[in-house]
RNA sequence: GGUCGGUUUGCCGAGUGGCUAGGCGCUGGUCUGCAAAACCAGUUACAGCGGUUCGAAUCCGCUACCGACCUCCA
């Protein structure tokens, strides 16, 4: 495994080589939903992302186990580990067992993912599946002398621990900027310092999640979950940790400083952040109500979407731009990577077409390596496809005639379209660019447009005709002042 | 306020001390009954001001603006 990619380590910051710690196998943890909600295309990122890195390191030959977690459980609502579970408000508002909504949830999360064309992980363990794990571990804080128990709660010592380690050496803080900078609610807190937080907390009476401990009847606090379960199935040190930025303080930091604390070591060798997706330049985010789901994406459901967007639109959209690097959501940039997609399909029905020559008037032979090289820089996606467009181009020629090609190198050309475009990036070429309900949709409104057409022509029989067959088919035809409605 | 990041051609978005990123759009062309589609060609920018350098959009400094994190968030 003579691999030459360059991963950007958020603990460096720097561009570091990959190596993994026990070749051929690779570890890989990703964070994945809190599944409370629909997921938006901020998830959809941060999956597509994940899911590049883990089909490349696979290209590359690693047996990579790739775990992502499904957060079920555990995550308040407002600052200083207070507040309602998001899961249980949800399932207050909605009457519903908080499991229920985590099923309903995740199986809609898993339908966005099968969509988007993103593999499934290894394993997708759950946070209210391994209790007993996290238990263990916040065990072994409290051995290590880094946590306390205050009224059946246990909370990490941050103060203690940056006394003997460095907290925030992941996201570059400063204890002591923290600490000017906290928002303390004074008086209540069990907390001996604002900045530490729950490992265990204590069930009201009314909160509905609870398991027996030996500290009190209770529920995890917010970031031993990911310590807990990626430990379990990677071991306690492992190659690679992923997640959104968002998550790099305190979530990920706070990873740090329980996996230190409690195995007495770091467990990650390489942080990898992606970025997030804005919109009119502001975070798309859960909290702050802008967001757009996958589901209003793909059927065009929402008031800023000027159109439906098939997932491999949105799926190549995420990868034009590097996953570093925020990306600011428009129609526009959409239809134009709805245009860069149809184009890669048409050149793959070409290039299945093509009748090789006696000899190469292109020389396909370095483009391998390109792709190659783009993708070991720390997955330049934006820069592969490129190259790959670069090779649109050349189907297009050899297709017209204008340039000719050898068996061998076209040969060369359909592994480097199969192995980069559909198995590295994940962009499925089947045609299928359009849903049965989104053709439908569009043949409606086209055949409308006849229709308005005639009227416009004073050609009231022919627009009567096209109303009636339709109404045959269960269609109902609105006119409205602004414009033409309908409905089955 | 603290920390970090960004400002690239009409739009999106890569990149690098000297050589065309790419996609979309636009313009022109080929094709075509017309149109559309498709294809081909053209479209050379890097916030401002200083500095380092033979040479900087690329390195350094300052200024302006934007954003993220500091509270749950992908």
């Amino acid at each position: 495994m003579d691999s030459k990619l360059y991963i950007y380590n958020t603990l460096t910051r720097k561009k570091e080589l990959f190596k993994p710690i026990n070749p051929p196998f690779v570890g890989l943890y990703a964070c994945g939903p809190t599944v409370y909600g629909d997921a938006h295309l901020g998830h959809a990122r941060q999956a597509v992302t994940f899911d590049v890195l883990f089909r490349f390191l696979s290209f590359l030959g690693y047996k990579v186990r790739y775990i992502r977690n499904i957060t079920d459980v555990g995550h308040l609502e407002s600052d200083a580990d207070e507040g309602e579970d998001k899961i249980q408000k949800k399932a207050r508002i909605e009457k519903l067992e908080p499991m229920e909504v985590v099923q309903y949830y995740m199986n809609r999360y898993h339908e966005n993912m099968r969509q988007l064309n993103v593999l499934p992980p290894s394993i997708e363990p759950r946070a209210t599946g391994h209790i007993i794990e996290q238990q263990q571990l916040i065990k072994k804080i409290i051995d290590a002398g880094y946590a306390y128990i205050v009224n059946g709660s246990v909370y990490f010592d941050v103060m203690k621990y940056d006394a003997d380690h460095h907290y925030g050496k992941l996201s570059g803080r400063k204890i002591d900027d923290l600490l000017s900078n906290t928002r303390a609610l004074e008086g209540q807190s069990e907390k001996k310092n604002p900045l530490d937080f729950a490992l265990w907390k204590k069930a009201d009476p009314a909160h509905i999640m609870h398991w027996p401990s030996e500290w009190s009847e209770g529920y995890p606090g917010w970031h031993v979950e990911c310590s807990a379960m990626s430990t379990k199935y990677l071991g306690v040190e492992f190659d690679i940790h992923g997640g959104g930025m968002d998550l790099l303080f305190p979530h990920h930091e706070c990873e740090i400083a329980q996996s230190v604390a409690g195995y007495g070591k770091d467990s990650v060798r390489y942080w990898m952040h992606n970025n997030m997706i804005t919109i009119n330049g502001q975070k798309m985010g859960r909290s702050l109500g802008n967001f757009i789901t996958l589901d209003q994406l793909f059927a065009g459901n929402h008031e800023i979407l000027e159109q439906s967007y098939d997932p491999m639109v949105v799926r190549l959209f995420i990868l034009q731009a590097h996953y570093r690097s925020t990306l600011d959501f428009s129609n526009e940039s959409l239809q134009a990577s709805e245009k860069g997609l149809k184009r890669f399909i048409q050149a793959a029905e070409k290039l299945g077409k093509i009748q090789a020559s006696g000899h190469s008037t292109l020389d396909p032979s370095t483009l391998g390596k390109k792709c190659l090289d783009a993708m070991n820089d720390d997955l330049n996606t934006p820069v592969l496809l490129a190259h790959l467009f670069e090779a649109t181009k050349w189907i297009n020629a050899i297709s017209a005639g204008q340039e000719t090609i050898t068996t061998n190198d076209l040969d060369g050309l359909k592994k480097i379209f199969s192995s980069y475009l559909s198995a590295v990036l994940g962009i499925s070429l089947t045609g299928q660019n359009k849903t049965g309900d989104n053709l439908a949709e569009e043949l409606i409104r086209s055949i409308l447009n006849l229709r308005t057409e005639a009227k416009n022509k004073q050609d009231f029989a022919l627009a009567d005709r096209i109303r009636n067959e339709l109404n045959k088919l269960g269609i109902t035809i609105k006119d409205g002042k602004d414009g033409v409605e309908w409905e089955i």
